[in-house]
DNA sequence: GGTAGACCTGGACGC
DNA sequence: GCGTCCAGGTCTACC
């Protein structure tokens, strides 16, 4: 099946897909050349498929093997325009970052966007998987969990759609623990796993439940293994901004940006950007660093 | 309300 | 090879 989605401009795949690491998680493929985005994933009545997005003009393509029903073809535009927030208004934001040189490079190239999972499950374990980590060490643990628990498209045994929460409720601590190599955070993913599969934790509802930032902040807090940083990141993943998420690399490229190198602490990472109000997260998000965070 | 120490893994380093 | 140390957020227990 084939299909066009309309993108309200500007819209630029390359800078969406390319926002932050997601893309170099499974079941993400990105392949910069032909600027083809593959992505597998789970329609609500179980079906897995891959999809294939493209640019097109004012527009993405989306193509996928096999037929879909009018009902499947409805869902996978809607999850698509999920994953790549196609009709996100960004003016406000770039109205802002035109005011500033350190965010010309945000307007020039349509940046705001940020990639997200068909599901927020999906995003939130990942979320998980990149705390007290390096970023080789959550590549490694998502790519386990995919490989060893995902489930397998029909048109392809290679591609796999991230688990459910269904399959991981069904794993025991060991297996995550010590097959996926997921270390201390094993509980955390798989309690997770289990509320939302036992219908406790409407974590899919979030999504369009439009709650002020404060409410669903509290709610993701509640979620053992997410933390301020966590829960800061799944905000901007909620399109809410007002929360930086600080890591240790904010320590260090604001400490290099406004503080002389002297060791920072999240004060002073929230207070360097305090008068971006509501777009707080992605003026720090893309702001253009003089300090490129190696040492 | 703030904080020390534990948690787990893989990579860097010294022997 | 092999052992030790370290980085990376969050939780729990204790002030």
């Amino acid at each position: 099946v084939n299909l066009a989605l309309a993108a309200r401009p500007p819209f630029n795949l390359a800078s969406t897909v390319r926002s932050h690491g997601w893309w170099q998680l499974q079941p993400f493929l990105w392949d910069e050349a032909s600027g083809l985005l593959t992505y597998t994933g789970r329609l609500s009545s179980g079906r897995v498929l891959e999809v294939q997005v493209r640019d097109a003009p004012g527009a993405v393509s989306v193509h996928s093997e096999g037929s879909l029903e009018p009902e499947e073809e409805s869902e996978v535009a809607g999850l698509v325009t999920w994953m790549l927030s196609l009709d996100q208004d960004l003016a406000p934001f770039h109205e802002m970052a035109r005011q500033e040189p350190k965010l010309e490079h945000v307007v020039e190239k349509g940046l705001g966007r940020i990639l997200r999972s068909f599901t927020l499950f999906e995003d939130t374990v990942k979320t998980i998987l990149t705390t007290n980590t390096s970023w080789a060490g959550t590549i490694r643990m998502v790519e386990a969990l995919v490989t060893v628990f995902g489930t397998p498209s029909r048109s392809s045994a290679q591609c796999r759609a991230f688990p459910s929460a269904t399959d991981l409720a069904a794993l025991d601590e060991e297996s995550l623990r010590h097959v996926a190599r997921l270390g201390y955070r094993a509980p955390y993913v798989l309690s997770l796993a289990r509320s939302v599969a036992s219908g406790e934790l409407d974590l899919e509802g979030l999504k369009a439940a439009g709650l002020p930032t404060g409410e669903l902040r509290r709610r993701l807090l509640a979620i053992k293994g997410i933390g301020p940083y966590a829960a800061a990141n799944l905000l901007m993943l909620l399109d809410h901004y007002d929360f930086i998420p600080v890591d240790s690399w904010a320590f260090k490229v604001v400490s290099h940006e406004w503080y002389g190198g002297q060791p920072v602490g999240a004060t002073e990472v929230e207070e360097a950007f305090a008068r971006w109000g509501d777009w707080k997260g992605l003026a720090y998000w893309f702001w253009n660093w003089s300090f490129s965070g190696e040492t």
